[in-house]
DNA sequence: CTCCTCCTCAACCTTTCGATGGACCTTGGT
DNA sequence: ACCAAGGTCCATCGAAAGGTTGAGGAGGAG
């Protein structure tokens, strides 16, 4: 039998993680070499152990998962990493995978799968399923926003009103206006509300 | 040895359901008779198999934790149920306990911890974290919107218009604005995005 | 019965939003 | 060099939202 598969688990809720784990163990050909809670430990474990295939979830404490990916890559950027989380919207996707993932997995897929995947990504192959391939491409054919924007549109799901986003973006309401209404266009609705839920629903900014 | 504790596991997320699985199966005195992936499946089950305690998440398809709770017990009084989620917020916790959840656990916790949790629940103690206890705490002290509030509310984090709400619900604007200003003190917020942002924050409604 | 809460509505006023049109500037392609 | 495009910026105006006060009816608790 060839050397099994040396994995390292990114999760911050442990009895999840742990879960992984014993579920990982179960495969004979599998051993898990690390496990992490948060973005932090997950790249000096990295360094540590280099695993040959990283299973990564997004929403991690001190550096959210996109950020861990991309300072892994940057040291070692044959790293395969896959990120498996419960769809944080087309934007995680979009930027996980901007930031060197090699699969997206979603937690509500079959166990079977998750194998399946570790095992093509070990191989060099990538593993995207195609009911997140299509959320992308629902991504890129969509408009995208500006730095501004997206800037403005946190303040408002922060609940800012446009006095205060002119306030401390330091510009004058009126320009403030003009953002959100490139916004409420962009995102397909009719007001600051709605931007603000649809944004939290597509993950383009997240409440903490 | 005493006969093993029979476990239901209710949770929608397939990996992490049977990592759940695997990492209960390490205790030698448990033994999981039962898996479900919603809430309608987990009533059906709970009949079939009687199980001494059973793990629930909140967040399931076809019928909620709290109501799939709630059925159960309306059947089995001495159902033990242990909520194990994601922290929904504080009002999640409250309608759990009411529908007669007897433990309340965060997914964060450890291993361990869920394996006292379901020893003690099974003994017939309950079992609140008292991180879990404070934020009741507070959502009791705090002020408790109405049932027209509360719908009020949900319209308002969908993006209705005042004038939609009021037609929806066959009322005045002039009494939706009444609704609102009530809410907006209640909540402790400013406007409409505001509180749309702490209702998904506080779990008081959810998006789908 | 009476008190209290909730739901309902109205009038009035102030502030905020959203829509529109146009300015300047940088960037990249011709 | 040019100009086309997109981003950022700003002003004005009508519409919507928020604040305030007041008040009537229905239903439950004491």
């Amino acid at each position: 039998m060839a050397d099994p598969i040396r994995i390292m688990i990114v999760e911050d809720h442990n009895i999840v993680r742990q879960g992984l784990v014993a579920l990982l163990q179960t495969v004979s050909d599998f051993v898990v070499v690390a496990e992490a809670a948060d973005g932090r430990r997950a790249v000096e474990l990295f360094r540590e152990h280099q695993p040959d295939v990283t299973l990564m979830d997004l929403r991690l404490q001190k550096m959210n998962g996109v950020e861990a990916i991309g300072r892994i890559r940057s040291d070692f950027p044959l790293a395969r990493i896959i990120v498996l989380t419960t769809f944080d919207g087309d934007e995680d996707i979009y930027r996980a995978l901007q930031a060197g993932a090699r699969g997206y997995l979603l937690k509500g897929m079959e166990g079977d799968e998750l194998m399946d995947a570790i095992r093509a990504v070990h191989a060099g192959k990538s593993r995207i399923p195609s009911a997140v391939a299509e959320r992308l491409a629902g991504r890129m054919s969509g408009p995208v926003l500006t730095d501004r924007e997206t800037d403005v549109l946190r303040l408002i799901v922060k609940g800012n009103s446009n006095k205060e986003i002119a306030s401390k973006l330091t510009i004058t309401e009126a320009t403030v206006k003009t953002h959100v209404n490139n916004l409420l266009s962009k995102l397909g609705v009719s007001d600051r509300t709605q931007a603000a839920t649809t944004a939290l629903q597509r993950g383009i900014v997240h409440l903490d």
